[in-house]
DNA sequence: TTGCGGCCTCAACCGCCGGTCGAGGGTTGA
DNA sequence: TCAACCCTCGACCGGCGGTTGAGGCCGCAA
């Protein structure tokens, strides 16, 4: 069992085993006095844990997203086995909504977002009355804080929400845009074309704004 | 300056930058007294440092090998972004770091530009035509670089310069809101209040994006 | 049945990575 | 002159990815 893998991986130990199943990325049967028994299918989802962590740099907490993604169906690896050139190959993701857990993924009550943000009750009225800022479902992302911040930045200029409108459009143009380019999916494409919105974006107000 | 990278990458502080210095993963010249001073090659790279570390998990060593290996010409580029490697720079272009000007002050010739920001002469007229960059007596500053080089990049997804319009009437629109507000002289307040129209339209763009 | 190695759990500990903080001090511009 | 930056340098920090060790059960051979 344990000599199977270390075969391949010359680092792997039963303490790091146990860990892995500490944290939910494997979980072994056991024998009737509590023995681990790890099946085939075990060590194949370790040996995807170990590669990717040895070639791809993944953090352990990404790696299990991956797998969580493969055990609820989606496709699997991109590169299917890397094995060999330890040299430079693209992160991939197993699945398409995958979008860094942070941010995104965060859900927030509306007093949460509040607080986070630092901002009073008004604002954060004013704020959603615009659209500025929106639930989905009855929770709000990590995002919000930050354009909610931001508001309340531009607040101590004297800019009120409603000034602000136009940019809630532009970004919903630009949204379209990038859709209409990437599809609906959301994938590394959608986050590369936004990040590319975004830096173009910039750098017009920036020239324009020297001239 | 730091504003500039603040409105991409929420997370990057002062400390942060230092810390990357450190590190030797760029190394920002510096003015008589001390003062660091970031090139546009320098944001670049900076750029380059902190999409690896988010989008790929790349740890700093890795991603300060790839680094390496750019700069002596090679393209490890893993499917990532590198946007622009040194290597693409034509030699002996003013580029920002040559005369130590700020990439606003810097001033190209239309040529200049355009082999700077690595596009054809088609592409460049078109971006002229709908006023995504525009000449200044007969310069064009650094930041016409970055929007040539983002127009160039979406031009690989399909998209063309006149999809970007709106791009431009959003900048023109928020930078007329800065006027208002700051007032028409360029100073630190402009700047600030800049950044913080970049860092809003960054955030709702992202949060847009996401349901 | 005793002994001994190997597995078990659980908590404490560890080293490294990727920064942050703060003291002490210079610079800049109003 | 003063506030608001910036600088350096060293201490400190939290999280990640495990390791170690105490205390205990299992299984097999002598």
């Amino acid at each position: 069992m344990l000599q199977v893998l270390q075969a391949e991986f010359a680092d792997v130990t039963i303490s790091k085993l146990r860990f892995l199943e500490a944290e939910g990325l494997v979980t072994p049967a056991r024998t009737a006095s509590g023995y681990r028994k790890f099946s085939a299918a075990d060590i194949e989802r370790l040996r995807y844990v170990l590669t990717a962590q040895r070639d791809q740099y993944l953090p352990l907490k990404v790696i299990k997203e991956h797998l969580g993604a493969m055990d609820r169906g989606l496709r699997p690896t991109p590169g299917g086995r890397p094995a060999a050139p330890a040299a430079v190959e693209p992160a991939g993701l197993p699945v398409a909504e995958d979008f860094g857990a942070d941010r995104t993924e965060l859900k927030l009550t509306r007093e949460e977002l509040r607080v986070a943000a630092g901002i009073s009750v008004e604002l954060l009225e004013q704020l959603e009355s615009h659209q500025l800022v929106v639930a989905r479902g009855n929770h709000y992302d990590g995002d919000a804080i930050l354009v909610a911040k931001a508001a309340a930045e531009f607040g101590r200029y004297g800019v009120e929400p409603r000034h602000l409108r136009p940019f809630r459009t532009a970004a919903d143009r630009e949204v379209g845009l990038i859709e209409q380019v990437a599809g609906p999916r959301r994938d590394d494409k959608t986050q590369e074309l936004a990040a590319l919105a975004v830096r173009l974006h910039a750098a017009l107000v920036r020239s324009r704004l020297s001239r």
